[in-house]
DNA sequence: GCCATTTTTGACGTTTCGTCAAAAATGGTG
DNA sequence: CACCATTTTTGACGAAACGTCAAAAATGGC
């Protein structure tokens, strides 16, 4: 009786462990590296059990990304709650950002490898919604702190702006700052010694740009950045 | 004799054919649907014959983007020879970058195929450093007008930046902001209908954000935008 | 302990990769 | 033109990975 109920646990956890197994081969071994075989011998099963939980390699990464957003989402719900200025509080949004990348590097792999869309063509319509929702909580959190920043007189947007606007310049800014931090060689030959702070300094100034007040130039945001680590991700190690 | 020279300048001229038929096919297919037998085919020759120009196929791919990045050197180059003030030159570099990924659509899908790690690890460092050059090319001539900015007084730095990571933000909104466009479910979500029009926005609000005069408040730099298309790139298709 | 149902297995057919020995083409020379 | 050394092309081949499916094993109700 005990071990039935031991081997319908195994059964069910068995999607959550196949991620588990795959995202280590992943992390090693990148997107060409990580192959069903793999995951199978590693997990001592055989290669048709996993395709009875994924319709194929692509739906594995995707299933592992959106694992990881839920992470995000946990974060950012986390940022949200820092007690501040509608501004400080969205400095604390890309605090969580930052902290997610650099404690999930394995995330930002996988977006890249999805975005290909002859790769996440071959993945089902459900999952690709899934992670469609997942990605439109987050943006959704953010976008609450742009009207909040509205509403306490802060910001003020031309009438042609809205909300989510703002939202997908701070996105794009910070996902093509950490991708092109990651992937290219090109940093180095520019000079860039620390991309994390510089994604930082970039989404302040487009803020500024929005005259969202305070201006970066009154007050640390950085300064606010170690006081959220601090208050807030204490339990994400030190960088 | 003339069938020699004709033969000698078939095999000179092959690669160029190979990245042509390999370009037509990745376009309609995709990174999963391209091929060497594919390529071969198309081209009437055998497989063997392609891999005594590349390596493998990822160097196909990165040789692509290579073959197209020359080309936006050359819209850079154009670029940057419109009259006027600093700043309303590099809104005449982001019309040719815009100006670029519409007439080039398969360079940024390129781009991100390359930028999995895995997949351009099996490439050799002679291209990568070809890519990286041509990059720096452009890169270069981006900062080159955000010197020319500081140097006219429409620009003045805070000390602790340099010309070199304020390209890299207009880089990042580019770069990113263009990558979510493609691929991303999530702008309709969003609501958002003109990406194009809103990358250019971000970038305004970012240089605003640097205090670059004149403001996006100041001169409608989406006016801009169509003078240099009229004046540039009049030989590129209306929109 | 029996048997219907569910789950697992891994051998198999298929696709694509990259290689390499053999075949064909080239071009210089007598 | 015939010969032959060198260069180039060819496509059959072995390896790797994918996804499938009929057979085997495990499960669980009676």
């Amino acid at each position: 009786m005990s071990t039935v109920t031991k081997k319908r646990r195994e059964i069910i956890d068995r999607p959550r462990q196949i991620l588990r197994v795959a995202r280590d081969i992943f992390r090693k071994r990148g997107y060409l590296g990580l192959n069903m075989d793999r995951i199978a011998e590693q997990m001592g099963i055989a290669k048709g059990t996993i395709y009875q939980h994924f319709k194929n390699k692509e739906e594995v990464i995707l299933a592992m990304a959106v694992e990881t957003l839920e992470k995000r989402i946990a974060m950012f719900e986390r940022a949200v709650l820092f007690q501040g200025c509608a501004r400080s509080r969205m400095a604390a949004m890309g605090c969580a950002a930052e902290l997610f990348v650099i404690n999930f590097p394995d995330h930002f792999e996988l977006e890249k490898v999805l975005s290909c869309s002859s790769i996440i063509e071959k993945t089902s319509e459900k999952l690709q919604t899934a992670k469609t929702v997942a990605e439109m909580r987050c943006i959704s959190l953010v976008a609450g702190l742009v009207r909040d920043g509205i509403a306490s007189g802060g910001l003020s947007l031309p009438n042609d702006f809205k909300p989510d606007q703002v939202v997908f310049g701070l996105w794009s800014i910070s996902y093509g700052g950490y991708s092109i931090m990651e992937s290219q060689e090109t940093l180095k030959q520019m000079g860039i010694e620390n991309g994390f702070r510089l994604v930082r300094d970039m989404n302040n100034k487009l803020l500024d740009g929005f005259d969202w007040k305070p201006l970066s130039s009154e007050l640390d945001y950085n300064a606010i950045f170690d006081e959220v680590r601090t208050l807030i991700f204490s339990d994400f190690p030190k960088p």
